[in-house]
RNA sequence: GCGUCCGUAGCUCAACGGAUAGAGCAUCUGACUUCGGAUCAGAGGGUUGGGGGUUCGAGUCCCUCCGGACGCGCCA
């Protein structure tokens, strides 16, 4: 509750229920929002004031006049009916004073925390990951470290795509190659080129189609050679995809691997139990589930499969395997699934079957993170020169090129060692936040020179704001911890709108929580940065009148760079001490 | 054809049904040789794709049309 436009609500809703009256099922919600007209308004009067049948603006005035904020904040009715607020600045000092001695910096936990397990990045065996993973790996990054920041008990998932019908081809592949060679080949990160050789010999040699064929055979009826084999592929490029989380700084890990190969076991209980519930239908030879709703292009009712002709397991099947367990062994409350937005069908489907079978049960809830595409400045799908996607660590390797290139240029005072270490915090920081800065169910454009400008809406120009402030405390020599207890004098009306920006920190998490929307967090982080800078220009910390403001100042400071610390922490942003 | 998502300033993007649609970039004008100017203050720039509707109030909800992306039965 230390955001004061989440306390200020609480405060006027007895003020709104008195003026309701007895109406019944009369809407009390204050409706507090940020204004440009005030430090917040209250919009509520106006829906109240339909219900009752009254003017608008006599019914701000009552609530007003029944309000109990002495001390917190001031009144005032205006326009058609809006009621403007305006907080005691002894109450935003105090308020400060108290989120500064907070840990969580005056983040509300969750008072009923969840568990949750969240789906995301699934990369492919023995494929090289690309932009996609990118997005799926950032977001679901971002929004594990909210969650769990807020109390949650979050699990991680890493639904590796591990199996299926084209291992048989990688298998033999891998056989052609001699087991030390291909190893060789998949970790260097070289897998695009072991994929598609693969691929083309399945394609153009009759013999190899066949092997591969067998050797899926094999794999199912878990042949131990074969099985041997098929583990060679799944840890060369594991290892593989932990070089790109670590790189990445995500907190991913081998723990949270969980493929499609680990639900191998419960497919045929899948269709059992749709059976028993008598949802199962036969079509074309396939065991199906007609979820109500879903039409193919003929109009005609679109069945999900969960068994084909051949009794083998579409994909779908392994996501209601997924379901159940996540349901059932893990007790999840809540099931995310970070995945682009091209799945909504199938997931929607996927989450309707579940619901029919009764897996899927309120308040246990499934929801479908979606994310749109990765588009190149040309507004195409993002794609290298040659046309193909683009490997994730050539675009970790640029990032922090670029990076260390321009940190280089803008303070050649740093040493080599620190310009690379700056530069890999920079670059890393700038593609994540150019990625999670923007509503992500929108298809974003990827641009180099954007998410690189140390201005604008970045993360250089919020790890800049952050080492000057870190810059401030080594000139002065004071440990910040000794300022965290002061109560800020809020004098100028920089240090005020300062003061609000630090209180909105609860107020973006939560809605970064609860909404799924990374980008929420990051406009905060951004309009945090430019209320700071601006203060920094105005107000002068270290030439301050008198010790009382130089310490004032100093407390404002930290606070600063302490949420804005926390805040790219939660993005999987670090901050370098000096750039 | 059916379905989903998207369309906001020159460009990239915000805006939980609330007032005069906001930022950043770019452009233009300023800022005590500055605690890091990698900054700050300010200006211009809009029929929110078009048209209807619901509402006290619509960029936001509903319908329709236009434009774009992506899905649509045995791959994952």
């Amino acid at each position: 509750m230390a955001d004061p436009l989440v306390s200020v609500a609480a405060l006027l809703a007895p003020a709104f229920r008195q003026v309701a009256g007895p109406v019944a099922g009369a809407v009390v919600d204050p409706v507090v929002r940020p204004s440009d007209r005030a430090d917040a308004q209250a919009n509520g009067a106006l829906a109240l004031a339909k219900q009752l049948g009254r003017n608008p603006r006599d019914v701000a005035a009552d609530v007003v006049a029944a309000a109990r904020l002495d001390g917190v904040a001031t009144l005032e009715v205006a326009g058609p009916g809006f009621i403007n607020v305006t907080f005691a600045d002894d109450y935003l000092a105090a308020s400060l004073a108290a989120i500064a001695a907070d840990e969580l910096l005056g983040a509300s936990q969750s008072s009923s925390p969840l568990t949750a397990v969240i789906d995301y990045s699934h990369p492919n065996v023995a494929k090289e990951m690309h932009v996609g993973h990118l997005r799926s790996t950032i977001i679901g990054d971002c929004i594990a470290r909210v969650m769990t920041f807020l109390g949650h008990r979050v699990i991680r998932e890493n639904h590796i795509g591990d199996w299926g019908r084209p291992f048989g081809m990688l298998i033999e592949h891998l056989l052609d190659l001699g087991e030390a060679e291909a190893a060789h080949e998949l970790s260097v990160g070289d897998m695009n080129s072991f994929y598609r050789e693969a691929g083309r010999k399945f394609a153009a040699d009759e013999a190899f189609q066949v092997r591969a064929r067998q050797r899926v055979v094999e794999l199912q009826g878990g042949d131990p050679e074969t099985l041997r084999l098929w583990r060679l592929l799944v840890h060369e490029s594991t290892r593989y995809f932990n070089s790109v989380y670590a790189r990445l700084g995500v907190l991913l890990s081998d723990d949270d691997l969980m493929g499609e190969s680990a639900y191998n076991h419960m497919l045929g209980a899948v269709v059992d139990r749709l059976a028993a519930a008598g949802l199962l239908q036969r079509s074309d030879g396939a065991d199906v589930v007609f979820p109500p709703g879903f039409v193919n292009r003929e109009g005609d009712p679109l069945p999900v499969i969960v068994r084909n002709r051949v009794g083998g397991y579409p994909y779908a099947t392994t996501d209601l395997a997924c379901v159940i367990d996540r349901v059932e062994r893990v007790r999840a409350d809540l099931l995310l699934y970070v995945v682009g937005a091209p799945q909504a069908q199938h997931l929607e489907m996927v989450f309707a079957v579940a619901q029919m079978a009764g897996w899927l049960q309120a308040p246990t809830e499934a929801v479908h993170v979606a994310f749109g595409n990765v588009l190149g400045s040309d507004g195409k799908m993002f794609k290298s020169r040659s046309g193909d996607t683009v490997k994730l660590s050539d675009l970790i390797d640029e990032a922090v090129a670029r990076a260390t290139r321009q940190v280089a240029g803008k303070n050649p005072e740093l040493s080599p060692a620190e310009q690379s270490e700056v530069g890999r915090i920079v670059g890393i920081g700038a593609i994540k936040y150019a990625d999670l800065s923007t509503d992500r169910v929108k298809d974003y454009a990827f641009d180099w020179e954007r998410m690189l400008a140390f201005e604008g809406n970045t993360a250089p120009y919020l790890q800049y704001a952050y080492a000057r402030i870190r810059s401030i405390f080594r000139r002065v020599g004071v440990e910040p911890h000794h300022v965290r207890s002061v109560v800020p004098v809020l004098g100028t009306p920089q240090e005020r709108s300062l003061a609000l920006a630090l209180l909105a920190f609860d107020g973006a998490v939560a809605e970064t929580s609860t909404r799924y929307l990374p980008h929420r967090l990051c406009t905060y982080l951004f309009e945090l940065a430019q209320a700071f800078t601006a203060f920094y220009d105005a107000c002068p910390v270290l030439k301050a009148e008198t010790d009382e403001l130089r310490t004032s100042r100093l407390a404002l400071a930290d606070l600063t760079a302490r949420v804005l610390a926390k805040g790219l922490d939660l993005l999987g942003i670090d901050v370098p001490e000096r750039m």
